[in-house]
DNA sequence: ATTTGCTCAGCTC
DNA sequence: GAGCTGAGCAAAT
């Protein structure tokens, strides 16, 4: 599985072509619950790319309903951008899913999940 | 809170 | 090829 050679680094996503690449960000972001959210950059750092390459990915390649782009927002907690609909539809959808958005359009720290910090988690532990 | 510099695939010309 | 454009980020101010 994709996720697997990502933490033996046997595949560098830098060179890997932009399908590979947008597989492996859409297989990241189908991880967050509802909820909670991750940011461009989480995502990036797991595969070792830049963010706004898995920007590029989400806006492009966009599988409206199995893909939960939503969930994907700035590292600052700024909701960022959505090609469907602005950003307003955004900020929609994650208040329906029970995420509150504050007066300035950000979410809050807790809700937010850094992919990076999981997969260390485990390893780290023997 | 706001500005600045960096980034890089894809699109235009 | 060169130049511009983003669903971005972190550091400096």
């Amino acid at each position: 599985m994709m996720i697997i050679e990502v933490k033996d680094k046997s595949v560098d996503f830098r060179r890997a072509n932009m399908m590979e690449i947008c597989e492996a960000v859409y297989a990241l972001a189908s991880l967050v619950p509802i909820g909670r959210v991750t940011s461009y950059s989480s995502i990036g750092k797991v595969l070792g790319i830049h963010p706004r390459l898995v920007a590029l990915c989400l806006k492009r390649n966009n599988n409206p309903v199995v893909i939960p782009c939503h969930r994907v927002v700035y590292a600052s907690g700024r909701v960022g951008g959505y090609s469907r609909g602005g950003a307003s539809t955004k900020i929609k959808l994650l208040e329906l899913e029970g995420v509150h958005i504050d007066r300035k359009g950000r979410v809050p720290r807790e809700v937010m999940i850094q992919l990076e910090s999981l997969l260390y988690s485990d390893a780290r532990r023997s």
